[in-house]
DNA sequence: AGAATCATGTAAGGGGTTACATGATTCG
DNA sequence: CGAATCATGTAACCCCTTACATGATTCT
């Protein structure tokens, strides 16, 4: 199971709420997630392609009488399940949050999708075991650099956790 | 000035203290960063020749007579001072703490290179100036999602800043 | 008149991952 | 006797970044 690039989702994400050409999904990006995330237009372009090819997305080309043409690509089924997928499951890596998880929760709130909040109790209880497993391999480990390194890891989930509760718990309270 | 890839620094420095070859410095890498760092037997043959490409090491042949022929990698001058510069310079970007820092201190360490202290503290330094900043920032937002991604950054920023006083600091002094 | 916005792409290159290829020696 | 270790690489592919290319319209 490989897990696909975080990118891709941020576009299927742009395009569930109706069909979208290209320059849209750009500046629908740049405006809603510019604080966590930045993409080139040469990349989205060749997102778009490659989502195509594999049938998640499907396109139309719009004739416009005095401006260049659009491509407007609108989610195919497949598409839209993928994104509902990806956007209720918690991230394995604590590395993944950065981008991934904070896109979900905006996502849920831009769309007016429920279930935000047991996303944000299921990724606590996910660090959760993240951390016992880390404290067990402290206790294991006598060397000092590796010691310094799980301390870092595990200083890292607490940062998490109390985002999490002090954090991404109001916002996804508030309506 | 771009700067290189962290694993170039690995690579560098796993022949400060003396001359080695490619499957040593591969096992030096996993003995010792094995808890930050990985790299593929692959990426460290592609690595090596970039960096002898580059004027930083070179290489000579080491014929065995029963196992196959070494390439025996050392540092040049300027591969040195590279090695160098980097390993005295705190890391800008609070994501690459993560990898680069943490190799620092072990390559502090493990070398017994004086300045270990210096730079934790000019680390700490640096991470309050981009604390400041995004305290900053933060007043000047509305938006519930800009604010939570910037209170994400911020919680970031205070774990590594008690690491670095509660991990980072003992791990230096301790000779 | 020039800058910003609308609109879509190609080409090249960088760096990392995975798979593949080879072959000897030493340890259990 | 088979697994682990020693030892070095090539090829293909994936994703991202930067640079380049084009051209109309609208705002200042």
């Amino acid at each position: 199971m490989k897990t696909k690039p975080s990118t891709e989702y941020a576009v299927l994400g742009s395009m569930f709420s109706g069909p979208k050409h290209g320059y849209e999904i750009l500046k629908f990006i740049k405006d809603n997630l510019n604080s966590i995330w930045h993409i080139a237009p040469s990349q989205l372009y060749t997102i778009l392609k490659r989502l195509e090819t594999e049938g998640l997305l499907d396109s139309i080309r719009q004739e416009q009488p005095s401006r260049p043409s659009k491509r407007v690509f609108s989610l195919k089924t497949e598409g839209r399940r993928r994104f509902m997928d990806w956007l209720h499951s918690p991230n394995r890596h604590v590395r993944d949050l950065r981008i991934e998880f904070l896109a979900k929760l905006f996502f849920f709130k831009n769309l007016g999708i429920p279930g935000a909040k047991p996303l944000v109790d299921s990724q606590i209880s996910l660090l959760g075991v993240s951390k016992k497993r880390l404290e067990h391999d402290l206790q294991g480990h006598m060397d000092p650099f590796v010691r310094l390194s799980i301390r870092f890891k595990i200083e890292t989930i607490d940062a998490r956790l109390s985002w999490l509760h002090e954090d991404a718990e109001p916002f996804v309270n508030n309506k």
